[in-house]
DNA sequence: TTAAAGTTTCAATAATTACTGAAACTTTAA
DNA sequence: TTAAAGTTTCAGTAATTATTGAAACTTTAA
């Protein structure tokens, strides 16, 4: 397994970029690599491309079951199994966002939800309600509308990005639908 | 600086969503101390109330105005400087993820744009360059999109989310528009 | 000027996170 | 069965990242 300094370039960048993604160096590697690949690869391969130990995979593979990011196959007649990114591009990037949103949002708005319930018992605590209250409604915003992106599919959304170089538009014309009716 | 329970608990979950949102857990509690105190706080203040050296507070004072999250305030008379959130809680975040959007995404459309001009010299490396370019057409839409939502304020948003429980619908609407003109 | 009040810097160190490799475990086929 | 081919686990260690605190720097007012 010996990468051409093209493909090399893209996974060491997958690398760089993996822990701004949420995941380790290692781990970024680990996708960029089986995401250029046409074919599935077995875990030695992938510990030889990347050079990082057998162990060191194994636990990658882990992580990214977890995130429901690769597939197992396995050839008949061979014992080994072979590894495959789950899906289009597309697919591994709502799981990701999907996971992310899991972990960076959906925790705060469980503790924002139980805080803004709670009584103030000072200005103070007064004070600090109404910025909750706002930052609550901020992310609940943000995480239905990336529910409702996330439902469209890729010529959807493009098909919505053609309407024009704002969305503001979109809601112009919503409200003079409105008015007719 | 004493911090109330309540206010506390806040804060300490601040400091462990702060390294998911792309800053560590220190910047994360600052960030949180500022937001739900009305008034500016100086940097001793904020050594006091989060335990951690003047020095750390420096530093993320530094960090949080590169993220352009933190406005400074002169007391005529007083020498110190008073900090305070820059702009309201829709505006940090915007900046959140527009600052977060330069550093996990730009960078590997700029390294993608490059690998799918250079020509390809085996076949794996040809379909190695059409996975990138999906990647960067999947980068590249999300980027669009992430900035023509940036571009409406919380009520034009608030407004496109009453469209009714699916994004899907705006797209009809585009549909029907366009045929009858 | 100078000293007091404040801020910043950064080398040393602490805390956290990632990685290795050897041992333990699992599966399969002879 | 057993041994070969494979996988996983995890204690120890390496690498990275965050924090402190003392020294250097800056600003202001007497």
């Amino acid at each position: 397994m010996q990468l051409s300094p093209k493909i090399e370039n893209f996974v060491l960048h997958c690398g760089e970029m993996g822990s701004r993604w949420g995941f380790n160096r290692t781990i970024g590697q680990m996708v960029g690599l089986l995401v250029i690949n046409e074919k599935p690869l077995t875990a030695n391969e992938i510990a030889e491309a990347l050079k990082i130990s057998r162990g060191n995979v194994s636990m990658g593979i882990k992580e990214l079951q977890s995130w429901q990011l690769v597939k197992v196959h396995h050839i008949p007649g061979d014992r080994k199994e072979y590894y495959s990114p789950n899906g289009s591009i597309w697919d591994l990037a709502n799981r990701v966002f999907e996971e992310r949103r899991k972990r960076e949002i959906d925790p705060t708005l469980t503790l924002l939800r139980d805080q803004i319930l709670d009584s103030a018992n000072s200005p103070e605590e007064k004070y600090a309600q109404e910025q909750m209250q706002s930052i609550h409604d901020l992310l609940e915003t943000v995480t239905k509308w990336s529910a409702e992106l996330q439902r469209l599919t890729p010529e959807q959304l493009q098909s919505l990005m053609k309407l024009g170089s704002s969305v503001s538009k979109v809601i112009d014309l919503k409200d003079k639908l409105l008015r007719k009716s």
